[in-house]
DNA sequence: ATTATATGAAACCAAAAGGTTTCGTGTCAA
DNA sequence: TTGACACGAAACCTTTTGGTTTCATATAAT
């Protein structure tokens, strides 16, 4: 299955605050719109087009029931955001970074050598 | 010690990719602003941006060495991060996923009931 | 049949983001 | 001491973002 490599990047869509509180809204439980915007200080046209950006990041689905659409939280993609996280583990580990700190000391010409992950966390094939 | 309520979100911070990509950069190893920059498609001035922004979130620390101006990765912000995410793990438990959709199909009103973690991973005191 | 409800689409707008070029300043090298 | 280098600040520009209001459409209720 791999990244589905969808229209919104899961990074951009938890940037914005509201976003992320409706993830966490969501996660309680399935919601129509309107009462999902009954929470938020904007119009429901504005929490609207929040979940839009979620859905197309793909970290809520849509159910119509009847007249209203019913939101609720898809946590998947939120891995990939765990994977990029995980490589910077190796960083909270202090005696790594004391070592490394201490190689630093030598070579100072800049140049990269140690391996680096997918650079920005997305599948970018070149 | 706790959230030094820095100038700039991390959540923003890490939103764009090519900051992403510095910070995977300079986790491996110390690096001063022209080095860094000849890493990217764009001028020196708009890396250097982006490093401000890094600095902001407390993401990179700078150090000056005569005329140049060094950053390292710090990656104690990405900790707010994984709390964060830390979170939406229970959702990855499909048991408890399933259960909750069945208590779904019951209560149809949209009250919030369950609790929420911080709703949106800022440490918003009011 | 008519009216009310739930929602998305569209057009619009101000502010923020991400870039550029130009300029000033501090530091190193000849 | 003169020039080259490394860098940030400032001014500027374009695109994106986050919001608004208005309108159209589908469904439900009377």
């Amino acid at each position: 299955m791999a990244a589905p490599s969808r229209k919104t990047d899961v990074f951009q869509a938890i940037a914005d605050p509201t976003r992320r509180q409706l993830l966490s809204m969501l996660g309680e439980r399935e919601m129509p719109v309107s009462v999902i915007s009954g929470h938020f200080p904007m119009s429901r046209t504005a929490v609207s087009k929040h979940l839009r950006i979620l859905a197309d990041a793909g970290l809520v689905k849509e159910r119509k029931i009847g007249r209203e659409t019913r939101y609720r939280l898809e946590p998947e993609p939120l891995l990939e955001l765990k994977r990029w996280l995980a490589y910077y583990e190796r960083y909270w580990d202090n005696k790594l970074l004391a070592l490394q700190r201490f190689v630093e000391g030598d070579e100072t010409d800049g140049t990269i050598a140690l391996v680096a992950p997918e650079e920005d966390g997305t599948r970018t094939i070149d």
